[in-house]
Formats: C-alpha cells, structure tokens, sequence
DNA sequence: AGAAAGAATGAATAGTGATTCACTGCTTAT
DNA sequence: ATAAGCAGTGAATCACTATTCATTCTTTCT
C-alpha cells in the first residue's frame, strides 16, 4: 500500500477532465459536434488522446454531457424567465423569447443542439431536454389556466407544439449554410423573427393577437 | 460500332434501378437510413453491389432520392388536402390531420423522414421538403386571411410555425424506442393526439377553439 | 460468327478516425 | 530511498463499410 487517491490529485484529475470539457465545448460550438475530432480536444486541453478514454468512456459519453452542460444552461434560463413575475402568459412570452433570443445570439451552438445529426446517445439527451422544456412550459400553461390568462387546453400537448414551433422556426435562421449575416448585437427585443414566432405562439394560447 | 443502346436495354437499366429504388425504400422503412446497408439492399434487389453504384453517385444519393421520392409522396397528399373544398380554415384542418394520421400508419418511414439523423445531403433534402410544407401552408393562410377565416398575421411565420408544432408532437409516438403500440388501425379521425395537436394549431390560426 | 461496346460482378481496397494498451513517469507511504 | 500503484501517453490497431475496378458476361450490329 503505496499510493492512494489524494486530494491534491483528485483536484488535478478534475482540472484536465474540466479542461476536455471545455475544449470540447469551443469545439462544438465552432464547428458542431460533427467535426470534433477527439484528437483535436486532446489537443487543444493539452492532454493525450488517450487522456480523454480516461475521463470517458467514449466520444459519444463525451459528447452527451457536453449537450447536457449546453442545454442545462438553456433549460435553467428558460425556468429563471418562467418563475419571474407576471401572469403566465406574460412569463410564458418572456421565457419563449428568451429561448430565441439566446440562439441566435449563438447560433452555431444552439444548430448543434436544436438540429444537427447526432449519434443515438446525444440523440437520447436531446429527447430528455425537448422533454425537459416541454414540461416547463406544461406547468406555466397549468398556471396560466387557472389564472384565466390562457384558455382551457391539453397543456401537455401545447408544450410539445411550442417546442417545435420555436425550435422550427429557428432551424432556417440558425442553419451553417445560412448563418452568416450576423443578428445585430443590440438586443432590440423586437427582431421580427422573434416577435412572429411568439405572435403565432401566444394566440395558439390565449386566443389572443398582441 | 457494334453496340448501341436499345429501347430493351434501357428498360432492363430502369427496372433495376427502381428494384434498387424499391428495396432502399423497404430497407428504410424497416431500420432507417442509418442501419440500411448497401450489400443488403443490392441482395435484395439481386444486383451486386457494384451495380448500385452504375445508377447512383453514392450511398448518400441513393439515399438523398429516397428521401425525395418519400417524402413528395407526403407533400402531395397535404396539397390534395389543401385543394379540396371549404374554407381554408378547414382545408388546412384537413391537411394536418392527414399529416399526422398518415405518419402514425407508417412510423419508421416518419421518424426517418422527420427527425432521424441523416448524412448532410439527406438533411439538405430534409430542409427543403421542411420549406415545401411551409409553403403549402403559406398560401393557404394567406387564402384564409383574404377570405377572412383567420387571422392576419405573418403567414411565412406561421406555417413554419405549424411544421415545427406538428413535427415536434409526431417525434415522441414515433421515436423508434417508443413505437410499439401501434396505433388503432381503424381510422378514429379522433386520435386524441391528433386532434390536440390541431386544436394548437388552428387556435394558432384563427384564435378560436372547435 | 465475330468484334465492339456496355453492363454487371463482387472480392479486394481504402479511408477514416475512434479506441487501445504496453510503456513511461509521477505520487504516495513507509 | 524505494516499492507500489495509479495517471498519462500517443503510435499502432481496429472496425466498419462504402467504394473501386479488373474481369466476366451480354447485347448489338455487320
């Protein structure tokens, strides 16, 4: 008995894993999960290839958990603006345009999550997080009927009609092949692409045109 | 000059190539694009596999043609139902109904055609199809608004809107890992997801609830 | 019948990166 | 200082099929 697991060495080995994490996260969000090479992450973390099976078991449990990091963010934005003040259908609008508005603004990143082709694993993690945002919305349209700021609907079903809706509408937009002309970096809160989406989407709740 | 292509000859190429076609298809709707192996479809369609390759480029083009020949089949028959009579309220009714009714018949195919991950000239074909949709629906609500069965709004937007929406609900029931319970073959026309699915989107529309 | 040109064949190849693993070098505890 | 054991390394391997192409049929026309 020579050698055991030490603090300073558990805090080394969590530095290098959050350094391959990091790299491939910049990777992803330049070029998509398509295009990172495992070998390239290694380099860019300053680690051997090898490094990198000892943190995960594949590339594709790498990069499943980099698509939970990057979506987490996203769900936990999306409950912060759902949990603000107001009634649910003005939560409801803030959190939709919240969700848009994040994606253009990284439009690279939010392709690879909404969109891109990924292998069956990441596949699974984007199910659960459609999932995971669907049912945030569900509770607020809950909310929201009750309150009488939304009419009476299948709120489960609704959820899942906004996700796509949102997620459609930005597929076009956030698409490689046509991202280049860059959203202007002021938020005007008033892109028009963003406000039709959610004009289509609140009168599918409330019935009502704003 | 000894050999000169013959009406015979050119037949024979034809009938290959849609037996070639025709198994792809079968193949595709059986696993996907992704488990469809060039051998399998060339034994299936009693050509070597070499052969394949005298009428497509590549995999990746056979599969791109499938893909078109799948999905045009779709868009036509949502055209029929955008052609028939009524308000367009109703007819745009009609077309998502037949939409969805008919993904639910055949789900590996849907899931292929709506969300499973395919090469970049697949997906390339995806997007356009994704624009053909919006179209049809374009015109139509904009037929509906000049009729005034629906409101004015931005008509580009919303049927985008209504791909995304439908879309999204088909890919949970059909997602490989879930299809098993298969839908009640008789034809309800009250599949309950279905009809909350267009009951979203036509308040969506119109702003009314049926 | 024979020659010319295509079509079909399918075993062999090739390309691509992910993954492995035998080895080196650190860390730790005595 | 030294032994034990783990972490790190990265060149070599592996896996997987799509794709090729030298060869063998078929067809056509004189």
């Amino acid at each position: 008995m020579a050698y055991r697991e030490t603090e300073k060495m558990r805090q080394r080995k969590a530095e290098a894993r959050k350094r391959i994490v990091d790299c491939t996260y910049q990777c992803v969000a330049e070029g998509g999960f398509r295009s990172a090479r495992v070998t390239r992450i290694a380099g860019l973390a300053g680690v051997a290839t090898g490094t990198i099976y000892r943190h995960f078991e594949s590339r594709e449990d790498l990069f499943a958990e980099i698509f939970r990091l990057a979506t987490q963010r996203e769900v936990d934005k999306v409950a912060e603006a759902l949990a603000s003040d107001g009634n649910a259908a003005e939560r409801l609008e803030r959190a939709l345009r919240q969700f848009a508005e994040r994606a253009l603004k990284g439009p690279q990143m939010a392709w690879s999550l909404i969109a891109e082709p990924v292998d069956p694993k990441v596949e699974e993690e984007r199910l659960a997080y459609r999932k995971a945002y669907a049912n945030l919305f569900e509770k607020a349209i809950r909310e929201g009927i009750e309150e009488g700021c939304i009419r009476d609907q299948d709120a489960r079903q609704s959820s899942t009609c906004l996700v796509g809706a949102i997620a459609e509408s930005l597929v076009g937009p956030l698409s490689p092949t046509q991202t280049s002309q860059a959203t202007s970096t002021t938020e005007d809160n008033n892109d028009p692409l963003v406000n039709s989406i959610i004009c289509f989407c609140m009168q599918g709740l409330t019935g009502t045109r704003r």
